[in-house]
RNA sequence: GCGCCAGUAGCUCAGCUGGAUAGAGCAACUGCCUUCUAAGCAGUAGGCCAGGGGUUCGAGUCCCUUCUGGCGCGCCA
């Protein structure tokens, strides 16, 4: 799974760490450390294909202008043998490489080899990370914070596939604790007002209000009849929560596997009760950081860099959610062995990131290998003003409404173009668009272009096939280099979306992909075109082809033939 | 009050973790289809990077500060 551009890359740093020893060696720099120096791919390749800032990083160093120190090195380089032409200097100093046209051509030859495997890369050896997201609670439909975090956080799960990582999809079952009570009384209430009617049995002030409550007790009213008006209450809230909550896990399920969402493992907050909470609560009391205070247990929070202690054990003899938490959290480290675990969380939980870490560090794990990725509120837009409650029940929107406004493969790809911690405006109107203003579209529509090229020429009998490097030399336009240049990105882009979980940069880069194709195929011909030329064209077209379909089934996105 | 996040073109946003002349899309104006999909492309115009200090060869990017907006600060989850 080499990768020419990012190898290439690679190949510039150690080239020019070989020539700052040669050049010590040989007396021409003075004797010292060599700084830490960048190779890029400059915004105006006009300036060349790489460019390094190594001369004016190692200036202070050495004690030399920047200059100077880029005509030493540049005399050093071995660039015999190697994808490079020539390299200049530039500016204040940059030192610019330019590659030979062998390197296109050797890109357009790596991506045809690759195939849909074309982006991937054991950049992450294999480890275990774990990506949780949307875990909803099962009391009730998911929101638009649900929606957000259920594309972020799949995409993000597979950029970190794609990167290497070992990678489990989770979503954690709140169905323990003080919201299934809450779901318990409200079923309850429901159900006998279904019977006395809603004036003789009042609701729950913090009840869940949601006619899906209404609808579960009138369903089960309907098998059970009244066989659990008379019956104690405890026993008839435990048979509501068991009758109502498998359906909506079940529910919750379909929706997201409906939304191209499939997890690998659903985990019971239930499984954690008694054992697991209790030996949470245990570790942190064997390293002295639990303490009883008004008949609660409390956790000596403030050891570990928060502002306040925190309850674990309340008076009434219940966990909180944060001890469940943190049993939670060694489970996945200390049980399942994950060397990382990553949580996509709405920003309204932001001040529980440092309380869990901290409690990470306490229990003796490293609650550094637990990252938080927080997403600001989405605000849903519809003909330009705000889009707060569905039309059809009245309530707020759901993920439901939503796929019903607009296409799956259009919400899954607004909800990632912007990066998770940025406010997002969800356009309704645009995303239903089916025009050039939608990027969904833009992105399939290049897509489908590719495909009716070589459709078009199949019906003339024209066949792709094999092409050597002597044809893809012939691939020397600007156009065509500006949009092999980025074609070779791919695997570096989908490295970048991993490590520092933008999904984000994805959308772009398809954007990106179907921009420089479209210029490329205004300017020139494939059909018509001399045969070398043209087989030569022609896989330039499937190779973008296949960075387009790898990034759209990446996102899950589904890349259309015909539009 | 304290903490986190943000402020870049009229609007929505990029800006590759400190690099070269700050970029797209939309909206406005002008061109390009007898030839592979015009759901496309090319061009014009638009900026005190919220304000002020600092760090250095170099700041939209890092530090301090002020202002503005969003979100938190529960024996809720």
């Amino acid at each position: 799974m080499a990768n020419i551009a990012l190898a290439t890359q690679q190949m510039v740093q150690e080239m020019l760490t070989a020539a700052f020893r040669l050049a010590i060696d040989a007396g021409e720099l003075p004797n010292g450390n060599v700084p830490a120096f960048v190779v890029e791919v400059p915004a105006d390749t006009s300036k060349g294909d790489f460019a390094t800032n190594a001369a004016m990083v190692s200036a202070r160093a050495f004690g030399l202008p920047p200059r100077k120190i880029a005509e030493i090195l540049a005399a050093r380089l071995p660039l015999d043998g190697s994808f490079f032409d020539r390299v200049e200097i530039a500016g204040p100093g940059f030192l610019n490489f330019f590659v030979s046209p062998r390197w296109f051509a050797r890109i357009v030859a790596e991506i045809l080899e690759g195939k849909e495997q074309y982006g991937r890369s054991d950049h992450g050896k294999g480890e275990k990370v774990m990506v949780e997201f949307v875990s909803a609670n099962p009391t009730g439909p998911m929101h638009m914070g649900n929606a957000r975090g259920g594309a972020i956080g799949d995409c993000l799960a597979s950029a970190l596939d794609w990167a290497g990582y070992n990678v489990t999809r989770e979503f954690y079952v709140n169905d323990a604790g003080n919201q299934i009570e809450k779901f318990g009384l409200s079923l309850e209430a429901r159900y006998l007002q279904h019977f006395k009617g809603e004036e003789a049995v009042p609701f729950p002030e913090d009840g869940y209000f949601g006619d899906d409550i209404t609808a579960h007790a009138k369903a089960f009213a309907g098998i059970y009849g009244e066989k659990y008006v008379n019956a104690p209450t405890d026993e008839r809230r435990q048979i509501l929560v068991d009758y109502a909550l498998p359906l909506n896990i079940e529910k919750l399920r379909s929706d997201l596997e409906r939304y191209r969402i499939v997890y690998d493992v659903w985990f019971r907050e239930s499984s954690l009760y008694p054992d697991g909470v209790a030996g949470a609560v245990e570790a942190l009391r064997q390293k002295g950081a639990v303490y009883e205070q008004d008949g609660a247990v409390w956790y000596r929070a403030t050891d570990f860099g928060a502002e306040k202690d925190e309850v674990l054990i309340r008076q009434n003899g219940h966990p909180t959610y944060f001890a469940a938490d943190i049993a939670y959290h060694y489970h996945k480290f200390a049980v399942r062995g994950f060397s990382r675990v990553i949580n996509v969380w709405g920003a309204d939980h932001h001040g529980h990131v440092a309380r869990l870490k901290g409690a990470m560090d306490a229990i003796g794990l490293d609650g550094s290998k637990l990252d938080i990725v927080l997403m600001q509120l989405v605000r849903l837009l519809k003909d330009g003003h705000p889009f707060k409650m569905s039309k059809r029940t009245g309530k707020s929107v759901t993920l439901s409404d939503l796929l019903e406004e607009v296409e799956i493969d259009a919400a899954r790809f607004f909800f990632n173009m912007r990066e998770p911690n940025s406010a997002l405006d969800f356009d309704l109107t645009l995303a239903a668009e089916q025009s050039s203003q939608n990027p969904v579209y833009y992105v399939q529509y290049a897509h489908a272009r590719i495909c009716s090229i070589l459709k078009n020429l199949a019906a003339q009998g024209i066949a792709p096939r094999e092409t050597g490097e002597a044809e893809l030399l012939l691939l020397c336009q600007p156009e065509e280099q500006e949009l092999i240049r980025l074609l070779g990105q791919l695997p570096g882009e989908i490295v970048g979306a991993a490590v520092y979980y933008d999904p984000a940069r994805l959308t772009r880069f398809a954007i990106d992909v179907a921009t420089l194709f479209h210029k490329f195929y205004n300017t020139h011909r494939v059909k018509g075109e001399e045969e070398a030329l043209l087989q030569a064209r022609l896989a330039l077209c499937q190779a973008t082809g296949i960075v387009l379909r790898n990034l759209l089934s990446l996102l899950k996105i589904t890349a259309p033939e015909i539009m």
